[in-house]
DNA sequence: AGTATTTCGTTTCACTCGAAACGATCGAGG
DNA sequence: CCTCGATCGTTTCGAGTGAAACGAAATACT
């Protein structure tokens, strides 16, 4: 008898539904902003930040959401561009640049705020509360060993 | 007393997380199997469905593994171009082409479905049983979840 | 003070991605 | 037969990505 075939079962291979589900629900959702406001998700996600913790510099935006320093760059760029967000250099420093909400930002930012917590309310939707509370839990275990991994 | 500033909470917003965490275990992963097999993850994407099914044309290869067909096509161009498949006119219809691993193609393969399961092994080493099995449970409602709101 | 090193952010460059256009082939309907 | 529309797969093109190089400014060192 022959020995097996080794094979990979791709559709039950953990990376790989990983990467399905979270490129159909990242495209989704930013099909919508692009549609609704003009914004892609890094544009977004730095507005996010500004709205949540105020000013900030391009370094901090980077930290607190995980994008490259290059895709903020050009993120800030194009909201300076658009008047939803000002820069100013920083007083103490002058290499940072000290970015801010405009009032047109801000207001921008209160109507997307409902959109982005509609769709995460519509994907956990698929889900009861014990699930969406297992989820949380178990994320947060892959995401800090997979954050270890990488520093391995 | 001002009204609450709306504002979310990136880090707890379940788009943001799946996207991270799949950003950190896939380019890990990449950079494996670029470093070790000069693949990219397109590339091993399709020979795992040729070593799993056998040959298969190309818009096989797109239905099993969720690729766009653009990708699928450079995929296979670059995995013919190093002999580790062929490509042959599918007889009943000329605008086919049924590709299939070579004896090198295979050996490569089989040398990397190891690879594969042990970085799902190392992901789930983070969780016990239960918890993979929950995880196994949620991925799957969400998915479909996510493909009927694409649908819609 | 004066030079070297580090840090902040932008620009450049090579690469990937996928929508759209395309040529080739097949099947259906006169 | 012979168009006409559909399908298979490739190519083109515009947009996005991140490593590396870069200029400017701050900090360390002598």
């Amino acid at each position: 008898m022959q020995s097996t075939v080794p094979h990979l079962e791709l559709e039950a291979f953990l990376p790989y539904r990983l990467s399905v589900l979270t490129n159909t629900v990242s495209n989704a959702i930013a099909r919508d902003y692009q549609q609704r406001f003009g914004l892609t998700i890094p544009e977004w996600r730095a507005m996010a930040v500004l709205g949540r913790f105020g000013p900030a510099s391009a370094g901090e935006i980077c930290d607190r959401t995980a994008m490259d320093k290059v895709t903020v760059s050009r993120a800030n760029a194009r909201l300076i561009a658009r008047g939803l967000v000002k820069r100013a250099t920083d007083r103490t420093d002058r290499r940072r640049a000290i970015v801010r909400l405009t009032r047109k930002g801000r207001s921008v930012h209160d109507r997307i705020v409902p959109v982005a917590l509609d769709h995460e309310r519509r994907m956990l939707a698929a889900l009861n509360a014990r699930e969406c509370a297992q989820l949380d839990c178990i994320l947060g275990k892959l995401q800090a060993g997979a954050g270890d991994e990488t520093a391995a």
